[in-house]
DNA sequence: GTGAAAGCGCTAACAC
DNA sequence: GTGTTAGCGCTTTCAC
């Protein structure tokens, strides 16, 4: 049989109000005597406070939801990280959903952290949502949205990185190092930082005066195995390039590899950059230039700004789009 | 304010029970008139029925609890998933922990989420873990430990892979390639997978009768940077090896980024292998031979395995080792 | 088929 | 400083 309060309460031979006092830190009123006592038992017969319990009185579950679209793809893990690293620090703890980029999935998901409780969420919308959902609408704690903004979501807070700028910056670096023809293979065209990423890449080219190829957009989705294809496919076709900027590093990685098969080199003849600077950006060679997103600071950002919420702060922004950096390394100049 | 089911039960005049029963379903015994009268009711008003409340109840949280070292290290997103995705299945919930191979913060770990309530745990203990804590110790609640195995759990149900089994294979496989003096680049020897894969290492030596270098181990860190170090200093030292066997893939990715930047050829002039394949493994050219670890399946099956513990059915197996496989890519052969 | 009522383990207001 | 007590929202037994 499970102890509780009551069997501490007994053995103590005091009430349980105390023993809840100093179970939870609020003992400055109770005597050290007696405090000591209520540890040396709690100590003695293992006792656990049912948090469950207090949650329900208290109406915190000091638990927070985080849905992304699948923790295996290398994007998420570190904001993922960031985000249980903050909800530690503040005594929260973390339910993680994989949403597969699937509605209905994230719909449940939704419901099924309010039907436990959680205080607040941290929510990656999949690339094909487009719009609120019922489930979201009727969201009525708090929510923060990361690195894909929602539209008409009321009172919405975010955090998101400013992918069009990322993508200037970097399509502007690989016109700087000489490229001419360079390409765009990008993930799905229905996510917003897929969208973000394109127009970059088109501010770029026109301020340098370029027009794009009337083949520079190749759109697929956000994976090292459409990157590969994607090469593959440009150099069957035997269309022309020599630069690519890539929607993911993901995509990068797979496009190096194809552009390594073919004995292409890189970066002599053919410039690459990805985006996101994942862990294996360096792992290869030459390290891949790309684009950092701060995705653990963008989640515990989100974090930061979540558990504020939560304790009925409003929060300074609402709205916060953390810079990228271009991250200059073995794939692009050194040049030609 | 919220509304709870008590607001339903006066709205569809009937009473709380009846309420309880149709939303779990329990409602063989109601009248189908009252069933869809309270459905209706609950859809109008938007009733989220609060687990909290019933786990106080039942007893069950259906929430499991997975401890990790670090989910940004890549060997455990896949595992990670393959937990979320039977928990899903089975209508469980997971909270996520990154214990950061800290002793301390797994202990706190388990007695939060004891705290919490959860339904069971699953445990990757720490490299540092050698014995069980106290913490650890009252534990009861079912625990299922994943990947690294801990001397002296009692009642102690797990999977593993079998490493010594999986380096052996792979060390074979780069002596029939030809390779004459392989090294050992290991993780921290104070790791059991770290240990078994060693053995295996030297097992497959022996039964080739090769005799270990005696510079043959390299232990350190299950990092890239360490493995890039590590040739980089075999390289400054001018120790000869025509192989490397590492004891995973990050390691290997680091020690193939060295080779190439020393422009050693692979696998011509020295054979590598991984451990792990992880989804980078394949991204990098030429492709790396590794040992196939079954991350997911360790993951989806000690979940399938803890969801029956909770049940109460003893599980057939208190101890599963999973098979490994030899994956041989573009880091070994081609021969010499 | 449906309802009344007890109680899960805890907190917080208030009394003493 | 410490105790009494009224719930928190739900499930479940048992009676009708």
């Amino acid at each position: 049989m499970k102890v509780t309060i009551k069997d501490i309460a007994r053995l103590a031979e005091v009430s349980t109000a105390t023993v809840s006092k100093v179970v939870n830190g609020k003992d400055q009123k109770i005597s050290s005597a007696t405090r000591e006592r209520v540890m040396r038992i709690i100590e003695e017969v293992g006792y656990v406070p049912n948090r469950i319990a207090s949650s329900m009185v208290t109406k915190r579950t000091k638990t927070i939801g985080l849905i992304i679209p699948d923790i295996a793809n290398p994007f998420f893990p570190e904001l993922a990280r960031g985000v249980e690293d903050l909800a530690n620090k503040e005594g929260y703890t973390l339910i993680l959903c994989n949403s597969d980029n699937n509605l209905e999935k994230e719909d449940a998901y939704i419901d099924m952290l309010q039907e436990k409780m959680v205080d607040g969420i941290i929510f990656t919308a999949s690339s094909s949502r487009t719009e609120v959902s019922s489930a979201l609408n009727k969201v009525r704690i708090p929510v923060i949205t990361v690195d894909r903004d929602i539209d008409g979501l009321k009172s919405q807070k975010q955090i998101v990185v400013n992918n069009e700028e990322g993508a200037f910056d970097a399509v502007s670096h690989m016109i700087e190092c000489g490229y001419k023809k360079i390409l765009h293979i990008s993930g799905p065209m229905t996510s917003k930082p897929a969208q973000q990423r394109y127009s970059g890449y088109l501010r770029a080219l026109e301020s340098h005066k370029i027009k794009p190829d009337t083949n520079h957009l190749i759109s697929g989705t956000y994976t090292g195995e459409w990157g590969f294809n994607a090469v593959q496919e440009l150099i069957t076709k035997d269309i022309k390039f020599d630069g690519i900027f890539c929607g993911n590093d993901l995509i990068a990685l797979g496009a190096l590899k194809a552009l390594h098969s073919n004995n292409i080199d890189v970066p002599h003849k053919v410039g690459l950059v990805g985006y996101d600077d994942i862990y294996m950006a360096q792992m290869v060679s030459p390290e891949l230039t790309t684009v950092k997103q701060p995705n653990y600071e963008m989640g515990y950002q989100a974090a930061e700004m979540l558990v504020s919420m939560i304790h009925g702060e409003e929060p300074k922004i609402n709205f916060e789009a953390l810079k990228t950096r271009v991250v200059v390394r073995g794939t692009t100049c050194t040049k030609k």
